[in-house]
DNA sequence: AATTATCCATAGCGATCGATACGAAACCTA
DNA sequence: TAGGTTTCGTATCGATCGCTATGGATAATT
């Protein structure tokens, strides 16, 4: 998982794989099928290792605002851990890819739509409970969000830290208006 | 370059270029070196002719904030141009590389950390014009703007479309407190 | 203890990578 | 027109890719 994190799925070689997990190819085979297969099992874990704090964010019983600033600052958190490749799995993944690993490529998209969709879910729950202001566009700014995210993981990628990313993260939030206050600026 | 900004350096081969050239392989081995020089000189290209927006607005003489709004609007409409490859080739080209590539993603990221650089000049001359509130980290907010292109970059990858994209440079915008304001909700 | 069955590491498969050697055609000079 | 040179496309180089067949060591059974 932290070889194809750190080098992307097609630039991560077999030969690699076997040295780190110690496995003869057939080994390697038997246990994962191919090469696709193994990639599919290490993006599995890494959903469940490594970004729990989305979901944590996301369906914790707080306040839109706070679920976002939680979001925002466990992306912060993640993307920059000590020990692990910088960014998140599903971007440096193979945000480019050679026509043969396009199915690799459309999967993460797909993975990163979701996680534009599971925010857009929470915003609208939000908007509900008059937890937003009503002149917000829901799905525009979930896709701020999701793209703030994407361009963090990038950040840290280039070496940012973690109090770096913090502070993107908390002037990301600054372009939520306060409950309650309008959006100002939205046309200039 | 339109492949190696729609599959990245390394998932580019030679047999794509030359198909797309019409060349055979000692014209292209005369013409460019090998494939890192070529792709070198694609990069150079790239910055002459697709990112000139990002060099006008920043250096245009208006105000903080309407080139940080140039700034942004252009990179929307520069992700997204109908028939090019969606997003920026310096995040595209080589996110993740395998290690015999390092030095590709290495200039690739030099590049991302000049635009970042720039973004922080601009804003510092704002800064003494007294253009910005004061309380405002120019290092900070640099972060911020050139992270949420590095986004924009790749939600134009997985098909936003300009509309979307202008959405988000919008939104963008909020964060940064109109002037003479205060920066509200820095600390939460 | 002899034989059969099972497992597994090495060696190598075809394909493709980036890059080049070589023979044929074309062109300029004499 | 003949000679010499240069250009250029084909065929192929060694290396590496993902993947697998085969032979030898081990274990189980009669």
């Amino acid at each position: 998982m932290h070889l194809f994190w750190e080098h992307g799925y097609e630039a991560t070689s077999l030969a690699m794989l076997r040295e780190a997990m110690g496995l003869t190819p057939p080994q390697i085979y038997n246990a994962f099928t191919d090469k696709e297969t193994l990639f599919r099992k290490a993006l599995k874990r890494y959903h469940e290792t490594e970004i729990g704090f989305a979901l944590e964010a996301l369906s914790a019983p707080v306040s839109t605002r706070e679920a976002i600033r939680r979001l925002l600052l466990g992306a912060a958190e993640a993307y920059s851990r000590p020990g692990k490749p910088g960014g998140c799995l599903f971007v440096s993944g193979a945000l480019a890819a050679s026509p043969q690993a396009q199915a690799i490529a459309d999967e993460l998209r797909t993975y990163r739509k979701a996680s534009e969709a599971a925010i857009a879910d929470r915003l609208a729950r939000g908007r509900v409970v008059g937890d937003l202001p009503a002149d917000l566009s829901v799905d525009g700014f979930a896709k701020y969000l999701a793209g703030v995210m994407n361009g963090m993981s990038i950040q840290a990628r280039d070496g940012a830290s973690v109090e770096e990313l913090r502070v993107l993260a908390q002037t990301t939030l600054a372009a939520l208006p306060a409950e309650g206050q309008n959006q100002a600026a939205s046309k200039e």
